[in-house]
DNA sequence: CCTCGGTAGCTTGTTATGCAAGCTATATGG
DNA sequence: CCATATAGCTTGCATAACAAGCTACCGAGG
């Protein structure tokens, strides 16, 4: 060990990758492979599919998106996820406590008591 | 159900916490409890005992940290927790990974695409 | 002496999450 | 008919946070 860098990226991951797909579905609805091919352009949020469909699924029980399908042009049909009032009210309150979770590390590693 | 906004710190904190830890232990040895109790003032950090040690022996384990027994003035004796220079380099490049990651939303949040 | 409350460290069992590696199904082209 | 690419999803594993409990040390009162 003594490494492991590559380790602590997937322990700071978790629960920020449900922000980061709120994010993502707040823009538009958008479809599982999507999210991943845009999330892998993005350090530190790369996110694989067998994660991603787990957690759409808990996101669609939650009440926080609403599936549709398409017609895809080029392949098979997409399931495309879509923001609820729910779900962006959810990713407010997400927001607003990362930053608080961020201020509050901030001031630590600046050494404030 | 459905919400669950109090079971999201839980999810964010993975791994943000080893984070705190070492970012504490940066200004000076302590204690277990004493992490606890400084957590505890944290908004988004907060951490209970049966985390704490875990952790911390993960940390050992990996060279992060030494231990020392001292003698406390009320109680039963401390073992107090001193980042090594391994731990520094650590403490390092999970402060820049967080970063990276705090901008990559920021941006996710701000619609870039 | 002996119990009680407070401090401190740690362990156990549960739950949840992220991930790799698969599996299924649809479309297109050879 | 089969290979390839796209898209969705499941399974099995490892790890981490947490609640709840356990042990042990100390000082004060009974």
């Amino acid at each position: 060990m003594s490494e492991g860098s590559g380790s602590w990226g997937s322990q700071l991951r978790k629960g920020v990758l449900e922000l980061a797909v709120l994010g993502l579905l707040a823009g538009e609805p958008r479809y599982g492979s999507s999210l991943v091919d845009d999330l892998a352009g993005r350090p530190g949020l790369a996110i694989t599919a067998g994660t991603v469909y787990p957690l759409l699924a808990r996101l669609a029980k939650a009440g926080s998106v609403t599936t549709t399908w398409r017609e895809s042009p080029v392949g098979p049909p997409r399931k495309y996820y879509a923001l609820t009032d729910s779900g962006r009210r959810r990713l407010d309150v997400m927001s607003q406590e990362f930053d608080t979770v961020a201020a509050a590390l901030a001031g630590i590693l600046k050494g404030e008591s």
